[in-house]
DNA sequence: AATGAATGAGTGTTCATTCAT
DNA sequence: TATGAATGAACACTCATTCAT
């Protein structure tokens, strides 16, 4: 047993994290339906029954994705803007740099793309989103400085967040497509 | 029961449209690999093989929907509008209004959805719609005008048709969700 | 709709009764682990799909067979039977007429077969079930009697229906086996 | 490490016997289909590829656990037996002692079981096997002589190792079951 | 024409077997 | 030699499609 059980440990971390980063890639681009397990598999270079050693089921695995599409970092980004001594544009701006950036990286595109699918199944509507809130918080301030556009903060935080969407989308389906540039993004929801 | 032909022919198309306009929301909502054709029949209130009295196959079903989701109607809108003796942003603010009004309409927002997310399936880019030049060529004028936002004419158009694609999956997939405003869709070419 | 609901429900009744005859058969001679559903099927003379219209899963349709596969027939027999005014010994006599008869069926010998594996399966012990009692009560007044064996009845009982299994087991497995004879199977309790 | 050869022989026969030894049980109790490797393994408490290192496959592991469950020495026995100058009676009193005695261990349990069941999947009748016609020998003997049950006597000899089979079950099966005493089993065959 | 039970090709899942360590 | 993660052939199960009514 040549193995140290930290190093055991490791690599099924890895294979799992694998698994899941290769899977929703495919899950997003096809759906569940039209994603067939042994297709996922060979996409992976793994075979079918390995999938089944880190997951119970097909659909255990698209669980665990849309459990990791998650917006924590986005939520943390936002709120720690919003307590900086900055104009509400100003913050803006630099929420839209950090996400045309992050988009260039497929992987964010996916999480962006599972989440607001999420978002848009829940028929809560979409506004308890916390990411939502948080820019909505944002842009509330922003149109007492007088700067932004006039509008329901909450309704321009979707439109914001839903173009986000929309330019992921693009860079997931899109070869060679161009993505939306900062000015224009800004632009949303300024005056 | 002495039915005339033409009641027949009528009958015929009445259920031939029925399964289509009905398949097309259930088709919008969960994706091809994701409807069984069982579900769908119950959805619709038909036995499953009525369903293959009108379409040879599901896929067949769905290459209809398909097809049904042309763009006809709005290219001819613009391309009329084109011509009129108003301002590009005269011309973008009846479009606007317009399409808010359709998408009153969830067959409407369901023939956007498929329209949109066929364009996204060409990885041949989405600047080759006709719809898509349409309206380009309205912002390029409106640019010289003067009263529009500065950026490429097609990347414009593909942002105001995306938001737009955005407020119809909203519509199908929210309850009680609430429509963008028409200013604040002009805004998106609006300076 | 040219079915009256009363013949539909007897035909969905008819396919399930045949359905869990030729399957308990098919379980009884090859085991669960052995029996694959497509030869489970073919044997029947159905398609695989029809058996999961019937029952969830190849575990629900074994589950359903051990379920039918009670003695309330055989201990009704029994009581019935220990309350005439009869020796233990012509009882005992009854009974086993009544089973070697009921053996000429295949069906019956699976029915021992399944419920003698059953109460092997619990580890209870094989005394706690109704039919071993019934026919131990017999035996004990059979004992005072005289005209029997010595040794506990609930084991002799145990003996009694073990053997009759055991020609059970042959009319399933063996082709062209010889049944035990009436005498020699009474002579199991007999002195 | 300089093991001896010998000692390397030692250690693979003894590995080889206890792989025989702990998957006989488990394929008596659990059928060849209803055992899986992956759990025989963990039941011997060895690694899955380990039984793989001793036999070439799961069938023919299984073949070797048949080939051993031979009966040559119960053969030997009674054919050692029915040479002595003892009566039919007294002979068979000496077998059933034995076997009862020989049932204390769950391995002859085992052996019994497998193969009785080897038998019964030759729909060949059980009535070829050596050990039957030994057996039925000293019965017809003792016919002669007046102290045992009138009948055929390979089928008498197949009613008494199909008991003994029926016991070598419940000490599979059964925790805390008690053993036929010698003088029931004797029973079967004395008038 | 309309139905839904029946079918079997296709997909999800298991498990005997291999192989890198 | 011993291990158990990885593999893919084989099996359980689903669902698009057919067809008897």
């Amino acid at each position: 047993m040549p193995k140290t059980e930290e190093q055991f440990r490791q690599m099924r971390d890895d294979m799992r994290s694998r698994i899941l980063r290769e899977s929703s890639l495919y899950f997003a681009k096809n759906g569940f339906g039209d994603t067939k397990i042994s297709d996922l598999a060979k996409h992976i270079g793994i075979g079918q029954g390995t999938i089944y050693l880190y997951f119970k089921s097909k659909e255990e695995l698209f669980e665990e994705i849309r459990k990791n599409a998650d917006n924590t970092n986005e939520v943390k980004l936002i709120k720690a803007l919003a307590k900086l001594p900055l104009s509400a544009a100003a913050k803006i701006e630099r929420i839209s740099a950090e996400v045309i950036k992050k988009l260039e990286d497929e992987e964010y595109a996916v999480k962006i793309t599972i989440y607001t699918q999420l978002l848009l199944e829940q028929d809560s509507g979409l506004y308890k989103s916390e990411m939502y809130e948080a820019l909505a918080g944002i842009i509330k301030k922003g149109q007492k400085e007088g700067r932004l556009v006039k509008g329901d903060p909450l309704m321009l935080a979707d439109l914001y967040w839903g173009t986000v969407y929309l330019y992921a989308l693009k860079k997931l389906f899109i070869k060679d497509f161009k993505m939306i540039d900062k000015s224009t993004l800004c632009h949303l929801l300024e005056g």
